[in-house]
DNA sequence: ACCTGAACACCGTTCAAGT
DNA sequence: ACCTGAACACCGTTCAAGT
């Protein structure tokens, strides 16, 4: 989405700030892949030494930290006023559609997950929506970690063989419509045991 | 376990066979950790120079699609003739222990599937588990899919707060019991949702 | 059948120093 | 406040050649 802005048409030392950073490094990730996104790709990117980078991160995995963020928040994100566990589903669906906005989207958040780095907001807005929907803390807490991985799992699983596709490999590959049934399916199915849990 | 055996009490240079290399590989899994599975720290392992390892592996990847399917695979894993979807839950806490019985485990397993290089044996076993258990293909197909990502994604969770704790590492971490809890809980809500489909 | 030696093209990170 | 230059300690992989 955003350029890699050099506001004077031809080269100059332009000088740049952490958020030019992270932006230049999606523009990476979006273009290449993950696999590509390295501290001295992203520099060159750039026009800086990779030691630069340093000054504004403090090492490349809280850079991802960072874009893990920037992937999952959606500032405009309030999400409609849907009652009880619809509300739960489009939370779903549209965490599905921002992992899918960037390549590799899904691996970067999950990993960041991990580490316990960031990205924690999803499962903060959906544990509170299945509170809401009357469930008890506990068992939101819990909901909401079968929800994640689910999705994380069946995203970065979809990204992958995107890519392997394109590669011109031999993986068997459901079509774009066949992944958002699959994805829609098991996010009834768990939502479907929290119903019979009451 | 399998030590990577020394025939001759000192030094002398031994001949490897590709299981060999594997052990060797699961050796240092299970002592340093993924990120330290180097090709080059494997090659010291076993004595030899890195190169001597693409004589038995095409690259590190298909090494660990190897791994993958060794901590998946037990030969001896018939599977207790419970009826039922019983029989399912236990295959998927069978599958956990599995992938705890190895430093990184889920890593291993979900990045080889991801890739569709292997590992593909616990997904067709609950397939088969489910569809015994009266499931129609598709649908057994799908919910297999849903266990497999929670499962991988639970587990490779504890893994790495397993280790970011045993790293001093301000992680809110879970007792291992609690941990079995959760997953338990997981399984259960997700069989739940298949129950409430029919 | 299995391995060596040497090379190629990379990595992330640190740190003194510059402007 | 932001960056350079140079270095350190690594990576995976290839390939001719050896035994």
């Amino acid at each position: 989405m955003t350029m890699t802005s050099s506001r004077n048409p031809r080269s100059a030392p332009t000088r740049h700030s952490r958020e030019d950073v992270a932006d230049a490094a999606l523009d990476i990730l979006n273009s290449y892949g993950l696999g590509d996104l390295t501290m001295r790709r992203l520099a060159q990117s750039l026009e800086v030494q990779p030691s630069a980078l340093y000054w504004h991160y403090e090492n490349k995995q809280s850079l991802l930290a960072h874009l893990a963020d920037l992937i999952v928040d959606v500032p405009g994100s309030a999400a409609a006023e849907t009652p009880g566990t619809t509300r739960v589903r489009t939370l779903c669906l549209a965490l599905r559609e921002r992992l899918l906005a960037y390549r590799d989207g899904a691996e970067v958040v999950a990993s960041t997950l991990a580490l316990g780095l960031g990205a924690e907001a999803p499962g903060r807005e959906l544990t509170a929506a299945l509170t809401d929907a009357g469930t008890d803390p506990e068992t939101a807490q819990r909901v909401s970690g079968v929800l994640l991985h689910f999705i994380l799992g069946q995203v970065s699983h979809e990204q992958q063989r995107a890519q392997a596709g394109s590669l011109g490999a031999a993986t068997p590959t459901g079509t774009p419509e066949s992944e958002s049934a699959e994805f829609g399916f098991g996010i009834d199915l768990i939502l479907g045991g929290l119903a019979a849990l009451r």
